[in-house]
DNA sequence: CGCTTGGTTGACTACTATCAATTTGCGTGG
DNA sequence: CCACGCAAATTGATAGTAGTCAACCAAGCG
């Protein structure tokens, strides 16, 4: 099946055995095709299923009182989106395709299987979700620290680190179906600002983005700008 | 012993069978008393023992380029601070105590045998590693869509329902050992402007602080003000 | 080829940081 | 008990950054 051909590639799947790995596949009990723009799960819902992203790109969030969002967190192909939800039983926050995606379903039971039998892949889908709580660190501290260029500039970083570890980036070009609106809503910034933002790293030889494409023009650079220290994704451990 | 009296207190506690609590005291290999101000551990470094906050204030957090904190959490009795650093096997951060605490350890190595015998236990720990992961999604709401009074608000209402959940509260007043500049680090904010917001909510009739003992006036309009809903600290399920 | 969505720019406003000076509270030692 | 010293809190003046509002442009689609 290959399903999780991506699932934590580059940070401690050599952890898994091909056992675990095939039960894994196992439980998946749908693969569906999803458009763009389309929500999947609701905030305070009881969940039974979790979801995780074949192909595509995924957004969490949470709406403030006038119903603007906030992103809290961006999902490529490989992440295993709302994992949380299996310990949690509900989410505190919404879920929703950004681009057109590919998703596996699996069902909370069959994870009870998995944490009964397979104390190592339990500890491995313990550990993709504990990356996720370190993502969300990350996005504090540009949130909380950074100014308005850095923060865009950070969140490329990561996207790019992510797209890199499963090769959907070679680290100078990756395709991104995210509107500036939408990278407004990730930063904490209008979309207005953004544009500004992007106009300065664009200027000062960083990075560019049209049309669904982002293009890196030194990478360094725009780490040291942005102070992107990728040790938080695991990458290569 | 009942070192783990507050864990998960309020929280699914009931799903922990008396085996399952037993076998997680028996597996505390210390207990110690830590003074104000004193670092517990070092971003980046391995670790192999997690650490529980039996009494006290602790903060995990990262710092900027120029040494500038940005607190990522802020841990109160019967929060199993850094539990994450089981899967992950090191932190992204660091943490440090507040005011005067009194921790337990637990080595990895045992907690490896109670994710080896104990699937519903292993759960349960999993889940206290998502609050904090709910939390943190909170706290990029705050420091993304709030101005800076709702922020300070949010984040005493964050800690006033945590202390409540362990009877440290009782909804009016607690004890709280930060300073302004702690607060100002948490919200991404000097602590000049802290001091204003405090200004402000004490004038509203809000809330006010001195000398590390918050009142609460008046919790409902503070908690409107400050967009606060707490479903996602998972109290009283 | 007009419509709609997303991107771009300018002028102006509002919020928060910065810098600097005081004040307050409290522990320490005379 | 009081004087000193330090850390924390408070306040004012000024600067800088990001938001708001509004208009316009560009690209993709039916």
């Amino acid at each position: 099946m290959a399903i999780f051909n991506d699932f934590l590639r580059d940070r401690r799947r050599d952890e898994l055995s091909s056992e675990d790995l095939q039960a894994l596949e196992a439980s998946v009990h749908a693969v569906q095709n999803v458009p763009a723009r389309h929500s999947l799960a609701i905030s305070k819902q009881p969940i039974g299923v979790s979801t995780y992203l074949i192909e595509g790109f995924i957004c969490r969030y949470m709406d403030d009182r006038e119903g603007v969002r906030q992103l809290v967190a961006v999902h490529v192909a490989g992440d295993f989106v709302d994992l949380h939800g299996y310990p949690l039983k509900r989410l505190d926050h919404d879920v929703a395709t950004l681009g057109p995606c590919r998703i596996a379903l699996v069902r909370h039971e069959a994870i009870d299987q998995l944490v009964r039998d397979r104390p190592n892949l339990t500890k491995l889908l313990w550990f993709s979700t504990l990356l996720d709580a370190a993502m969300h660190r990350e996005w504090i501290f540009r949130l909380g620290r950074l100014d308005a260029v850095a923060r865009v500039g950070h969140f490329f970083c990561e996207i790019e680190a992510k797209l890199r570890a499963v090769e959907l980036s070679d680290g100078r070009q990756f395709s991104c179906p995210l509107t500036q609106a939408d990278i407004g809503e990730a930063c904490g910034m209008t979309s207005v600002h953004i544009n500004r933002m992007l106009k300065e790293l664009r200027e000062r030889g960083l990075m560019h983005m049209q049309r669904g494409r982002v293009t890196i023009l030194d990478l360094p650079a725009l780490r040291r700008l942005s102070e992107f220290d990728p040790s938080y994704l695991f990458i290569g451990e």
